[in-house]
RNA sequence: GCGGGUGUAGCUCAGUUGGUUAGAGCGCCGGCCUGUCACGCCGGAGGUCGCGGGUUCAAGUCCCGUCACUCGCGCCA
């Protein structure tokens, strides 16, 4: 017989009665009537319902046993009677009655608990990980990470893709993030940055001509956390392919992220390869007030400006006077709703940090609220009409300048949705956002900037370069959004020295300054290089999303807290004297 | 760096207008219980009310400061 097991915690039936088995696996919780003891055993498959009374030797040691021990069973497979069998249970039709029980280990007194999903301060969930991480949520969420992985990986080679590994120890970049340095020993004074992700790298392996190259990549950055990005480091599906277009991304991608999306839908909804709406950078900060619009919610913003130039509401009316705008969001079906509802929004967004959310209400077409009132019920109708909404559907308005009004009306959109429930349940809906600007204007500066990445091809080559105003030349850049969750951004990139060379005189860099900071790049683009683009969605966050879970932490198996710190293995932490003098580096604390 | 929220037992939380000895559930320890499956019943231990200062006869409660956690902004080409 085996030493351990001879079956798992989830395997055995009725089938088995009668059988005498081996079972290993944790203390998960214990029942103890006295006289009666019923254990529950778990390990990584499953539960099985041990039972033991004060006849059998087992019992004892059971009943000395805290939860969390991990113990070896020996016992007869028996079955339960019809009113004790446990539905809820893969194996609640038969229990084991306990023979010899082995002590493999001794669990001291818990920090949390194990066998309930009950909330617990993450400070103490990421000290005991491994504690954590056998809690049942969390546990299906890494076997659904590695699941999701598995599948990307199966649909990538599918496409044509092939996976390399690229450097991990590289060098740093002035452009983007804050990188992580690592001092090196043999040349004192030099730094190896940690990859942000290893874009240079897939570019050079399409220049090497192998065509289409995809990474599950560890990418790291030194840049603050939020719900959905880990502080530090994360994953991305990094990929890279030559001779494409922007279609023929879109066209490789789509299948790869639908068809993962799909396989672990569980009845939910999946935007369909090929049918990915394209939208426009300039119409989603319109029309959604973001870049990454959640597509699951129906509300579309209007500029309504036009509407209150010289209007009787002097507010709006110099606002738009001062190149300001107004932007609309509509609230369908709230005639019933109290002022409360109304007044508690504009609250909403004070508290946000706005100057306030102005608003009209509608009843069987009457309006009311002070904007409809000083307006005028001609004008109103008018913006009705250009909103197309009904006689009982009141209106949001967020005004200011561009920007702020832009955020403001997307946050509402957003609230507005929530609040009446129209958030589409059980589905998720892609979209790219596309065309995004080349430049921006950096009013701090007050010179011009790249206003995302710098290494993309500007819509119109060297001639939009040459010709155009450099702040209405757009990139071929796109974002990939899932219900408001940018996936990530990818675009065709810049493979001309001399376009690159252009572009960058634009943003104020000389022919020298993109030597030095690209000389790797931008010397192999002098031997023949491909036209080439790609993208690099986001692996947690895609796992995040299928796993609906609200925090990323949720999904990774050893994550730092928000201040980048792991607090179980207890990094960041001092080093030797003698490792710091091999480095010949120098602590000087902040004072 | 900035803003919002939270901070009371190991954990989740209650604590009224400032008023006597700060409570409950879960967990822990002890006892009872032969069909439970979030077993049940009885008892017990466990508190710097985040920390510092202030107002007051009296502060968990009010004021000021500070720290921690968390969400967001900045940042993330």
């Amino acid at each position: 017989m085996h030493a351990y097991r001879t079956h798992s915690c989830a395997e055995l039936r009725l089938g088995n009665v009668g059988d005498t088995v081996r079972l290993s696996g944790w203390v998960h919780r214990k029942r103890d009537h006295g006289h009666l003891l019923f254990v529950d055993l778990r390990d990584h498959h499953g539960i099985t319902q041990i039972v033991t009374d004060t006849d059998s030797p087992a019992f004892k040691t059971f009943d000395r046993l805290r939860l969390e021990s991990v113990v070896t069973v020996a016992g007869e497979v028996v079955a339960r009677s019809a009113e004790t069998v446990n539905p809820n249970l893969a194996t609640g039709e038969i229990e084991v009655r306990a023979g010899e029980v082995t002590v493999q280990s001794e669990a001291a007194e818990l920090p949390m608990p194990v066998a309930t999903e009950a909330d617990y301060p993450e400070e103490i969930r990421l000290k005991y990980r491994y504690l954590d991480l056998r809690r049942e949520q969390v546990h299906a969420n890494i076997m659904l990470r590695s699941a999701v992985i598995a599948s990307i990986r199966r649909r990538m080679i599918d496409q044509g893709f092939t996976e390399f590994q690229t450097p991990i120890l590289t060098a740093s970049s002035p452009e983007g993030a804050r990188d992580y340095l690592v001092p090196s020993r043999v040349h004192p004074g030099k730094f190896y940055a940690l990859p942000q992700a290893p874009q240079m790298f897939k570019q050079l392996i399409m220049v090497a001509g192998f065509d289409r190259y995809f990474q599950i990549a560890p990418c790291f950055r030194d840049e603050d956390a939020r719900a959905d990005r880990s502080p530090g480091e994360f994953y991305q599906l990094d990929f890279e392919m030559s001779f494409v277009t922007q279609d023929d991304v879109f066209e490789a991608i789509e299948p790869v992220l639908s068809g993962v999306f799909q396989e672990f839908a569980n009845g939910r909804t999946v935007t369909p390869a090929g049918e990915y709406p394209r939208i426009p950078y300039k119409e989603a900060l319109l029309k959604y007030g973001t870049d990454k619009p959640d597509l699951r919610n129906p509300l579309l913003i209007t500029d309504v400006g036009e509407h209150f130039k010289g209007s009787g509401f002097g507010l709006f009316a110099g606002i738009v006077d001062k190149g300001g705008v107004v932007r609309a969001i509509p609230a369908p079906a709230t005639a019933g709703k109290s002022r409360k509802f109304f007044d508690d929004m504009n609250e909403w967004a004070r508290s946000e940090g706005f100057a306030g959310l102005g608003y009209a209400t509608r009843k069987g077409g009457e309006w009311g609220g002070p904007i409809a009132k000083n307006h005028g019920d001609e004008g109103m109708a008018r913006l009705a009409e250009a909103m197309g909404i009904g006689p009982d559907d009141g209106i949001f308005f967020a005004a200011g300048q561009e920007e702020d009004a832009a955020r403001l009306a997307g946050a509402a959109r957003t609230r507005v949705a929530e609040q009446l429930g129209l958030i589409e349940d059980g589905a998720f809906r892609f979209c790219w956002i596309v065309d995004f600007p080349m430049y921006e204007f950096n009013e701090d500066q007050q010179k011009i900037d790249f206003s995302h990445n710098p290494f993309s091809m500007p819509q119109g080559g060297m001639d939009a370069l040459e010709s155009k105003d450099p702040l209405e030349i757009l990139a071929w850049q796109y974002d990939i959004v899932c219900n408001g969750v940018e996936l990530s951004s990818g675009a065709i990139r810049n493979h001309r020295p001399d376009i690159m060379y252009k572009a960058f005189e634009i943003a104020g860099y000389t022919r020298e300054e993109v030597d030095t900071n690209f000389a790797g790049m931008i010397n192999a683009f002098k031997f023949g290089a491909p036209p080439h683009g790609g993208s690099a969605p986001g692996i947690d966050r895609i796992v995040m999303l299928i796993a609906d879970e609200p925090n990323i932490r949720e999904v990774i198996l050893f994550p730092m807290n928000q201040k980048a710190e792991d607090l179980m293995m207890n990094a960041p932490s001092e080093v030797m004297p003698k490792q710091l003098k091999e480095l010949n580096i120098k602590v000087v604390q902040p004072s």
